[in-house]
DNA sequence: TAGAAGTTCTAGCGGTGCTATAATTTGTGA
DNA sequence: TCACAAATTATAGCACCGCTAGAACTTCTA
């Protein structure tokens, strides 16, 4: 027993220390999803979480820190719910169904999408450093145009960038929300290719 | 002259104010391109332009609106920007030009784009209440696709898009720059119908 | 059970956007 | 020309921000 007592006594400070860590994250994404980003301050959250604002940095390096790290788990989920789409969808209905989940993604958590992208994160996608949510989110889109045309990661990358800039000027209030339907289906027509 | 001498020195001061709000929103603008918008402080403005900070109250509501100015200002000049490379554009080369002189203009001025769209405005497009710069800008946009396509407004809208998308992963350094040249290629493609 | 090691909190620094109020300058009529 | 009203500008301060040094406390060990 006393050997192993210490161990325990660790493990259980270590899963405190994530459901802690866990707690913050979610404080702050419900907060922003509520209130906006700007409402997000480490003041706030160590009131959620009822701690001292010191305690929130020892597990993040900064008010950033925690911004990226909802990020993270936004590229997680919707690189989820991509996959999903994609190995769900009726022959012939990928692209329309990876675009609906895409938009239907950032529409439900303005929030959470835009501190995915609004945040400046020194992350390039294709490089080493690239975290492996981030990854496994792009690979869903890069699956779907394997074999399809010549270049799969260009092609990749304009569907990416074409759904974005939807949500994106959709998020902003650019885009009237009324013709969002019409605008989906021109797009999945133009990256449907006949086989 | 006795009748005439308050309207002139009326005039002048009209000037002087309207060169100063123009010298802010100047120097915002050059500090953001420079060091990025968390520098622009009202502190710092005010230091630029050598008066003290209630004075920038007399122009903007709040600092938001002096960043709003400058995203107005941003709007006139890629609508310029887009008219200028669509009627200058070789026959058959219109989306090509136009869709160059955007990413152009996006890269050429990161802090710029960014304002220009990071703020979340209560601005829509299509509204009755939407700046004639951003009506202007857009509108060049709806003129290449008269007479293309069924719905000239969701295909202007989805070129808009994907322009965006393409900007904003590229300033966010999502997209390697690497392959922009293709990437542009493609999406003209994408974007250019048989007649 | 005393002391070491680890945690957490208090209190404060320099900065922010914004503003009430005081000081100053400017234009005007006697 | 000059006193006075009106417009303009500056000073100084509020409440809040991100962040952190050092004090206070708790937990574990011997």
């Amino acid at each position: 027993m006393e050997t192993t007592l210490p161990n325990r006594i660790a493990e259980r400070k270590q899963r405190d220390r994530e459901a802690r860590r866990a707690q913050i994250i979610s404080a702050a994404r419900r907060i922003a999803e509520l209130e906006g980003w700007p409402s997000v301050t480490v003041r706030r959250l160590s009131d959620e979480i009822s701690y001292s604002q010191p305690v929130l940095y020892g597990h993040f390096e900064s008010r950033e820190g925690i911004l990226a790290a909802v990020a993270i788990e936004g590229f997680q989920e919707i690189g989820l719910a991509l996959e999903k789409a994609r190995k769900r969808a009726k022959p012939g209905k990928m692209v329309e169904s990876v675009a609906s989940a895409y938009l239907e993604f950032a529409a439900s958590s303005p929030a959470l999408y835009e501190v995915m992208f609004s945040l400046s994160l020194n992350i390039p996608f294709a490089d080493a450093a690239t975290p492996p949510e981030l990854r496994f989110a792009f690979a869903q889109l890069l699956e779907m145009f394997q074999g399809q045309g010549s270049k799969p990661e260009v092609l990749s990358e304009l569907f990416w960038a074409g759904l974005h800039g939807i949500a994106d000027l959709t998020r902003t209030r650019r885009f009237p929300p009324s013709r969002q339907k019409e605008r989906v289906k021109m797009f999945v027509e133009l990256f449907t290719f006949p086989s």
